[in-house]
DNA sequence: TAGTGAATAT
DNA sequence: TATATTCACT
């Protein structure tokens, strides 16, 4: 029957691969699986689907006090049965027996044990209430007690195929109908480093398939993966004529970033606001979708991401400083996640997210400088005056400190990223005499005070930026990537990071789909052209952003580009009103949970147990 | 046999 | 609507 409900479990926790493995598992047993990442997310998700669900499923023993909360709350409240999952050999900790989990313990890979945690949850809403007109129960018992192929056979190919009815004998089914495949995003990491590794043009399923060497793939199902690929690839190039400033923003992606307010973090979880990570939200729309791929799942990338892994904090109190370090801590596994739904869910070729990755001292000041071409430059004092946190709000950096600079453009068909250190801002001045009037922001990451802007000299022009050394080119990133280490802000690892760091990179990569073209600005582009700032359309909404992340937290900073009409002559410019920038927390209760979350729950307005915990972090930072 | 586009199913 | 499967054709 095609009214027939399924169980839902959900599964959430911190740990990403373990996600993933859990939800390969319980799919490849058709488990319907509502794969959630934080427990904050998750809570607002059972909300949102609280009828649909059967079971809990989360790994408990990685999980904070907040998890533990959580935990209770679902038991309790919402009456949902919590299953624990973690090696037999780990015995609940303190906080696992205060939850009072309904104790399944499980190796969460195994899948007997997922067949009897199938049961479990059947039997569980087997008690269920009626709904809908039908008994649940019935449903579900029944749902255990028919075999998946049949259940998967329900209405399926009754056009295509008329011959083969009478036919569906429980082996016919074994062998006629395969199992509906589940991309997970490791697997279609590993589709797409495929492809590149074979180059676009010769990417064939067959050679696809060797490649991954996933059991059970087949070459049909890559062909079908491929040809959705492709087919997305198409959308993008076609879609990605019509931008300007080498930026293509969509209407709805940009529109909630503008609707809050600077002075205070863009915090609010009913707007779906940009992300250097939500593919709704492109920043710079780049040539090749392979570029964007290569950057974001580059294995160097990761590997030196990988590097500045920080173990999550338990806390075992409510403090304030106990959520926040919770909340900021588990660096790589939120930065993971947010790959993995890249790729998940955007893989299209659409969207780019020039997203500068460096680790980087973010508890001096600095300065964010952007202009209307999206290029956008960070200015952080050198460790000789990274002690100085005493910069007013909406006032540039004192002149007589060295700087470090970090910036991205998009230069002809590619996006480029700078990284210099040791200028001093006399040269700044010196430069920017005739340069850019922009936007800038000036900030304190300790405040968090990012301020709105007012009209200021800009260093740089879009078209060069002297003050970024010589191009390094990779492919996409060199092999000498630096490897960052975890470790605390001090005068030496940023010494260390500033030796190590390429000054430049140039990403580009020569499996570029054919049709190809050149997008961003044309370095021809007179200063005057530059600055002939156009009016934004509804369509148009520009803004920079830079991805920055370092040992407690990630900061996506996003500088909008303008909003109104003014050139580097026009000075009082300065009454314009100029939009904000933004400045967003993106670890732990950031907006790509926020964003993740929206798209599991197809909520307008989530709740937000995730509120609170952003509001923590707030209050921790700014106090 | 493999690759691809399109129809169909979920 | 998005995405996976299946089919038909080359």
């Amino acid at each position: 029957m095609g009214t027939r409900k399924k169980i839902c479990l959900l599964v959430f926790g911190d740990d990403c691969i373990c996600q993933n493995l859990v939800s390969e598992v319980l799919q490849h047993c058709t488990y319907e699986v509502l794969h959630i990442g934080r427990a904050t997310d998750a809570m607002n998700a059972i909300c949102k689907r609280k009828d649909a669900l059967s079971l809990v499923l989360t790994n408990l023993n990685r999980l904070s006090t907040k998890g533990a909360e959580i935990i209770q709350v679902i038991e309790k409240e919402l009456n949902l049965r919590v299953s624990s999952m973690m090696p037999r050999e780990v015995e609940l900790d303190t906080e696992g027996k205060e939850c009072n989990v309904s104790s399944y313990l499980i190796d969460f890979m195994d899948m007997n044990d997922m067949r009897e945690l199938w049961q479990s949850a059947a039997r569980k809403a087997a008690s269920g209430v009626e709904e809908n007109g039908y008994k649940k129960s019935d449903a579900l018992t029944s749902h255990v007690e028919t075999s998946d192929c049949e259940e998967r056979n329900q209405g399926q190919n009754r056009k295509r195929k008329e011959t083969e009815e009478g036919m569906e004998t429980s082996e016919e089914c074994e062998t006629k109908k395969k199992p509906r495949l589940n991309w997970t995003p490791d697997m279609h990491q590993r589709f797409v480093e495929a492809i590149q590794k074979l180059g676009y043009d010769k990417a064939v399923p067959k050679k696809i398939v060797e490649f991954m060497n996933e059991p059970g793939l087949t070459r049909e199902h890559v062909a079908s993966h491929l040809q959705k690929y492709r087919t997305n690839l198409k959308k993008g190039q076609e879609s990605s004529t019509d931008f300007s400033y080498g930026l293509n923003l969509t209407k709805e992606s940009t529109k909630p970033l503008y609707g809050s307010s600077l002075s205070t973090l863009n915090c609010n979880p009913s707007q779906r606001y940009s992300s250097p990570f939500d593919g709704n939200s492109s920043v710079f729309s780049t040539p090749s979708p392979l570029i964007r791929q290569s950057y974001l799942l580059n294995p160097n990338l990761l590997a030196s991401m990988s590097t500045l892994a920080v173990q999550p904090h338990i806390h075992h109190d409510n403090s304030n400083q106990g959520v926040l370090s919770h909340v900021l801590s588990p660096k790589l596994s939120s930065f993971d996640t947010m790959l993995h739904r890249k790729q998940m869910n955007r893989e299209g070729p659409m969207e780019f997210q020039p997203s500068f990755v460096p680790k980087m001292p973010l508890r001096g000041n600095f300065t964010v400088y952007g202009d209307e071409k999206r290029s956008m430059l960070l200015a952080v004092p050198n460790r000789r005056q990274s002690s100085h946190h005493s910069l007013a709000i909406n006032q540039p950096n004192t002149c007589d400190s060295n700087f470090r600079f970090l910036g991205l453009r998009v230069v002809n068909d590619e996006l480029q990223f700078g990284d210099k250190s040791s200028i001093s801002c006399t040269d700044i001045q010196r430069e920017s005499s005739s340069s850019l009037t922009t936007d800038w922001v000036s900030g304190n990451a300790d405040s968090v005070s990012i301020s709105s802007g007012s009209l200021n000299p800009i260093p740089q022009q879009q078209s060069s930026l002297p003050f970024l050394e010589s191009l390094v080119q990779c492919e996409p990133f060199p092999d000498s990537f630096p490897s960052f280490h975890s470790g605390e802000m001090s005068e030496s690892f940023i010494s260390q990071q500033q030796a190590t760091f390429p000054p430049f990179y140039t990403l580009y990569n020569e499996n570029s789909p054919p049709g190809f073209s050149a997008q961003g600005i044309s370095s021809s582009t007179s200063p005057e052209q530059q600055l002939s700032v156009q009016q934004p359309t509804d369509d148009s909404e520009n803004y920079a952003e830079m991805f920055l992340i370092d040992d407690h937290q990630s900061v996506s900073l996003s500088v909008p580009g303008n909003s109104g009409n003014f050139s580097s002559t026009q000075q009082e410019s300065s009454s314009l009103e100029v939009p904000p920038a933004v400045l967003e927390i993106n670890s732990y209760g950031g907006e790509e949970d926020i964003s993740a979350l929206l798209d599991a729950t197809d909520a307008e307005h989530p709740e937000s147990l995730w509120d609170e915990d952003f509001n923590d972090l707030l209050f921790s930072i700014t106090n």
